[in-house]
This record gives C-alpha cells, structure tokens and sequence, in this order.
RNA sequence: GUGAGCGUAGCUCAGCUGGUUAGAGCACCGGUCUGUGGAACCGGGGGUCGUGGGUUCAAGUCCCAUCGCUCACCCCA
C-alpha cells in the first residue's frame, strides 16, 4: 500500500469498537478521579526535551532510546511526551499550583509517544489514563493513588489482575542499596548480560529487573537481599502505613520486592497492576511516589504521587475476559423520502430536530419497504417515512423498527414520542 | 537495534506437484418488490496476487532482494 494511505509505524486509527473501548475506560477514569476531588489537565503532547530529560531521568530507556525528538524552526530541541507525569508538574510550577489547597490532584488522558519497536500491547504511539496528587506526602494520598488505579480497573469488569507494591525507598536508601548490589555483583560482572554490566555504572538496581537468562540465573545463586531490606526508617514507616490503608481499603495487594520503576524520579511507594492474559506486555498501568520530581525541574520541593494506565492494555485485557464496551450511541431517526422531490424536504426536516434528536435521512427517494430495511442498517431506533401525503400534511409516519409501533405525527410529537421512549 | 512468522478484493480466506480472461463468503450498489423492513433469489462494482528483479514456453504458485504487518527479545503503560 502506497505511504499516503498507511498511518505511520506503531500509530493506528482509532474506530468503532476500538474508540469505544477507549471511551470507556477513560470514562471510568473521569469518574473515579472527579469523585476523588481530582480535576482535569490538558497539557501539550510536546515539551521542551529538558522537562523529559530531568524528569524522567538520563539514565532511563525512555529517555536514552524511546524519545521523539526534534528541533522546531528556531532550533529548540522539542520532544513529544513519552509519559504524562513531568508534564503535569512542569504545569504545576508554570501555573503556581502551590498556592492553590494543597495537594493539587489532576487528571488526564491523551496520546504519548515512545520509539520503540511495535508488538502486542506496545505502539508508538499509545493512550494513557492518569492521576496526580501533587503537594502532599502523607501515606494516606499514595493509598489513594493505589486504590483508584485499582478500582477503576475493576469497575470496568477486570479481574484476572494482581497489584504489584513495592518501595523503592529514599534517595539515600537506594544509594546504599546501590552500593551493595555493585559490591555483591562486581565480582560477577562478566557473567551478566551486556545491558546489565553498563547498569552496574548506571543504575544497578535496573539489573533485578533483567529478564536476560543469564542475569537471572546469577541473581538467583547470588540471593541478594531485597531493596525492602534497606529502606530507611522514615521510608520503612510510611511504607507500613501504605499498606495499613489499602487493608483498610480492601485493595487487594501483594509485596514485590523486585519492582523496579522505569522511571529515575520515583521514590518510595512504587506498584504495577498486570494481568494475567495479556502477553509479553502484561503491565495495566503503574504508579509511583515522586517527591524529588519538582526539584529536578527546578522548583520548589513539592512532594507528589500519581499513575497512569496504558488505555490499549486495558482495552486488549477486557477484550480477553470477554467485556464489552459502551457502544456509542445510535441513530434515533432515519427519514426516508419516498419520492426525489421530497429529498430537499427530507434535509429541512432531519435539520429541524437537531440537535434532540440523532436524525440523518436518505438521499435518495426510496420504497417504503427499502427505506426501512435502510434505517435498520443504519442501527437507528425509528424510521420516519416522507410521501407526498406527509409533505402535504407537514407531518411524519414513523415507526419504532422494534417494536413495529407506528404513528404518523407533526415535528414536535415526533420529538416528544421519540425522546419519551428514551427515558 | 536483534530474531521468527506472515503479506491474494474493504473484511475473513480458497487457489492441488507452476498451465487458458484469479475465486468464495461477508460487506457495498442495484433488481425481483408502485406506501411498510430484517429473508430469499438474481445481477453489478471492486484486485498492477505488498514491491522489484530472476528462473521458465508459462509465475499468485519456484528463487533472490526489498518494503510492510505481527509476535518475541530489550524495556515499559
């Protein structure tokens, strides 16, 4: 197929069924965060590349090898957002959301974007979901977090799931932990993976993530004590009482040691939600504490925790347990004309019950019979019939295609029949 | 970036060891059907068989290359 008539690698029209899924679960988000007290931000799918590369953090994959970056006309490197988060802080200090009540919690959805090679679960660009609470660091608001990120899974019919908590600790926590892991594995080093030796300079706590058979048999000899193990007192208590809240909450958790974010500005509490049909890309969503973020783009400390789901992974796993989205919603009326002369007219009246009505009408004349074989493919829920009769009368024969009821009415009863049945 | 599988109509696919103008179902348009539908039947439009090269009297079919898609690695939502 030519260039012009395929999307580009990894990016994908959404419709029909795919927008609705979409719909639906950022619907469910809406929901779950406005009844949190969260408002909606939009902010731009492009920032300055700095805002992505302090956020998020040089040493990630996101920013090493998965960013779009590019240089606008005056030669300012820019880059599409690869994640929500730094772009909603980088909001939070531009619009002085300090001095609002404290914590600020936002929600959003749109489109983000990572260079990465395209398989099942995983596209250039995708949709994320997500929730900030921004000016708060108390255990209670990543409790908060955790069970909205949960619940709205679970509202929107997912079960095979597991929520995956773990703490990632204080900076200084993972220094230590960081220091020990290189200490442990430095004797080692040759026997890791190529990834894992430049982790051991960069950041050794990547390497527990490594799926490389060869790290993994290593780091099962090794048997490394757990990240969990090394949190200091502070980040050991608020941890505790996280996991004090989600018991009092009913969400449902099991302690990962081995989480590791992705993300270089996550602290302390840190989880993922998988599910259990999804493939290699099993993760629904993540979330995580950032308290250093604002610092890193050069504001005051604002402590912060948030999440974001992958819209398309939720989307894949209910499509797996069998869950259907809301469909989008119907026709209500399709007008036939039953003569050509009539068309024009068929237009004015259509126009007239807009916008109460969903109306769309033929445009050409058709039998009576045709016309209502029409309306039913079209999934409308009435057909509204337009002879010389009607014309005549300034009226409309319209039939319920369910329930075969017909009547034949002027423009206001017709609204008033059709609305009525909708209620 | 690496590996594997797959590319025939809008969709799902058939095309046997190479053999006359490339097929089906669904969808779309029209008719049978002159004011009452969902059916049935009949007909129609729609393909440079991903692309380029090669082998051959002859290529959708065999060979090479290339592009694309998918899945997996890596990593993550």
């Amino acid at each position: 197929m030519a260039v012009v008539t395929r999307a580009v690698k990894g990016t994908h029209d959404l419709l029909r069924e795919t927008l609705a899924y979409h719909r639906t679960v950022v619907e469910a988000t809406r929901r779950w965060a406005e009844a949190a007290g969260a408002e909606e931000i939009a902010t731009p799918i492009f920032e300055h590349t700095e805002v992505f590369e302090r956020g998020v953090g040089p040493t990630s994959d996101i920013v090493q090898k998965e960013m779009f970056t590019f240089s606008d006309r005056g030669g300012r490197s820019l880059t599409l957002r690869p994640e929500g988060t730094a772009g909603v802080v980088r909001a939070y200090l531009e619009h002085g959301m300090k001095v609002w009540p404290q914590p600020v919690r936002l929600w959003y959805a749109g489109p983000m974007f990572r260079a990465e090679r395209p398989q099942k679960g995983r596209q250039r660009q995708f949709h994320q979901t997500g929730y900030e609470a921004i000016g708060a660091a108390e255990p209670e608001v990543d409790a908060e977090a955790v069970a909205l990120s949960w619940r709205i899974l679970t509202d929107l019919g997912l079960s095979r799931m597991r929520l995956k908590l773990g703490s990632v600790g204080d900076a200084e926590d993972r220094e230590r932990y960081n220091a020990y892991l290189r200490e442990r594995l430095n004797p080692h080093a040759e026997q890791l993976s190529e990834d894992s030796r430049r982790r051991l300079e960069t950041n050794p706590m990547r390497i527990l993530d490594s799926k490389a058979e060869a790290d993994r048999r290593l780091l099962e000899a090794l048997k490394l004590r757990p990240m969990l193990d090394f949190l200091g007192e502070a980040a050991r208590t608020h941890f505790e009482a996280v996991q004090a809240r989600l018991r009092a909450l009913g969400v449902p958790f099991e302690l990962d040691p081995t989480i590791v974010r992705g993300l270089d500005y996550y602290v302390r509490t840190s989880w993922e939600i998988h599910h259990e049909l999804l493939g290699a890309q099993s993760a629904l969503g993540g979330g995580g504490r950032y308290d250093g973020l604002s610092e890193l783009l050069g504001g005051p400390p604002a402590p912060g925790v948030g999440w974001a789901l992958g819209v398309e992974r939720v989307a894949i796993a209910m499509e797996a347990e069998g869950l259907s989205p809301a469909p989008a919603p119907g026709l209500d009326l399709y007008i036939v004309p039953l003569e050509p002369a009539l068309v024009p007219r068929a237009l004015e009246v259509a126009a007239a019950f807009w916008p109460e009505l969903r109306a769309q009408y033929a445009l050409k004349a058709r039998k009576p019979g045709k016309g209502l074989q029409e309306a039913e493919k079209k999934g409308a829920r009435f057909a509204g019939l337009l002879g010389p009769d009607e014309a005549a009368a300034g009226t409309l024969t319209v039939k319920n295609l369910k329930t075969g009821e017909q009547r034949t009415l002027r423009p206001e009863e017709v609204k008033e029949w059709i609305r009525g049945g909708k209620a």
